[in-house]
DNA sequence: TCCTAACCGGACCGCGGTCCAGTTTTGTTC
DNA sequence: GAACAAAACTGGACCGCGGTCCGGTTAGGA
């Protein structure tokens, strides 16, 4: 499992201390998260960016579903065990081709200027965060999915729609105003099994918290609670 | 490509035609979502009730894991061909195991007795249904993430924990009084690329209704909007 | 009884992922 | 600078599983 360098918080070694910074922590998490690509062997470097030539290549002339760990492992002249020491597993392999847009985003919102970066009000900044985030993922819509492998049937699932249905209907019934169909693929989604896993098993959260929250989404979202 | 017998939107014939009911048109769509198991051959339909009898035996005895389609196939004396047939894939036949507590839970909330079913405030109504997927979720919670593969592992990504992490502090800042990680959870859910694939080119949706409904998300969430 | 359509099963394929024997790089010692 | 040892990297054989295919079989209607 080496999962090599996808990603590291901060660009480089930030230009003006004095600038606005959110995170304070993550510039020390920066390099702890990223030390795995460092201190590569002179051979194990020219391979992984050969590897990564090749599987842009690939995905740019034969769509991101011909990005086979063997096809790049071919194409780059290297076994496929070879692609596997680097980049761990096909996911991690995409997620390095997206690695070097990931960057450039979150260096936006991390130390950019407003209203992505610090200096705006919260709220400005998750509107343009937003914003920012569809714009990118549209973007690069073909590989984000194939890096989350069977992203595009989650959401066509019989018994999801009928689910997704339910609650677009009563949030009519609730916020006639609103994008009911919208809002209720966003409720529905503090309510996904993966969701609940995560958050339940390996963040050890209670159950009961998951529940409060649900409340308190429903709340805000239909106008209906003490709050605000 | 036949995607046996998932799930069927009403339960049996539908009691008394008094009783409240939301989503007339379902009652029409049930029979033909669910006319894919009705006339199977009498031992097409003893190998589908072996083969899910086996499934469930194998989920009981050796985890989710081991529900391996050959395995299947073998634990219930039939040829690997036929389930795929019967089920179209390993998704299907999950799903399948699933389908009798998901009927359940759509009688509930579709013709059970209030806050659940019809006849409660919207709002309540939204509240219970929220409790009740989670109760039903974390029980069944092994089948479910089998059931969508690569589940765990969507929210350990770094890239998106640290997107998740920035839109919390940003909440915090906003809504001090939120339980921001979840609520960080639930806005970043409408950023999902699974959903933007779904909903622009699945649905044909624009980007910028995606980008109102995020705008529109964030003023109710934070209460900054002109709403309420 | 016969005909046809549906079904059955297992051989087959491709891909993701593992493993290990052999090779190359790097650091150390003389 | 040469020789050596440890660590790291390499590549392709190998495995298991999901999914496809097709010749043979069987059920059900006429």
């Amino acid at each position: 499992m080496l999962y090599a360098g996808f990603m590291s918080a901060v660009p480089p070694p930030l230009p003006t201390p004095q600038e606005p910074v959110d995170h304070p922590e993550l510039l020390q998490l920066g390099p702890a998260l990223e030390a795995d690509e460092p201190c590569l062997r002179a051979d194990a470097a020219r391979n992984r960016a050969r590897l990564l030539e090749a599987a842009a290549r690939l995905v740019a002339e034969r769509g991101a579903d011909a990005v086979t760990m063997e096809a790049v492992a071919a194409a780059a002249c290297v076994g496929k065990g070879t692609v596997f020491r680097r980049f761990g597993d096909r996911t991690g392999l995409l997620t390095a081709l997206l690695d070097h847009s990931e960057r450039k985003f979150q260096a936006a919102f991390l130390t950019g200027p407003p209203p992505l970066g610090p200096g705006a009000p919260p709220a400005e900044r998750l509107r343009a965060f937003g914003r920012a985030s569809l714009r990118r993922s549209a973007d690069e819509l073909e590989l984000q999915l194939a890096a989350e492998p069977d992203a595009g049937r989650r959401f066509v699932a019989p018994p999801r729609r009928v689910l997704q249905h339910h609650v677009a209907m009563l949030l009519r019934q609730a916020v006639p105003e609103a994008d009911c169909e919208l809002l209720a693929h966003t409720l529905m989604g503090q309510l996904d099994p993966a969701l609940i896993h995560h958050l339940t098993r390996q963040c050890g959260l209670p159950l009961s918290r998951l529940e409060a929250a649900w409340t308190d989404l429903v709340d805000r979202v239909t106008g209906t609670g003490a709050g605000s």
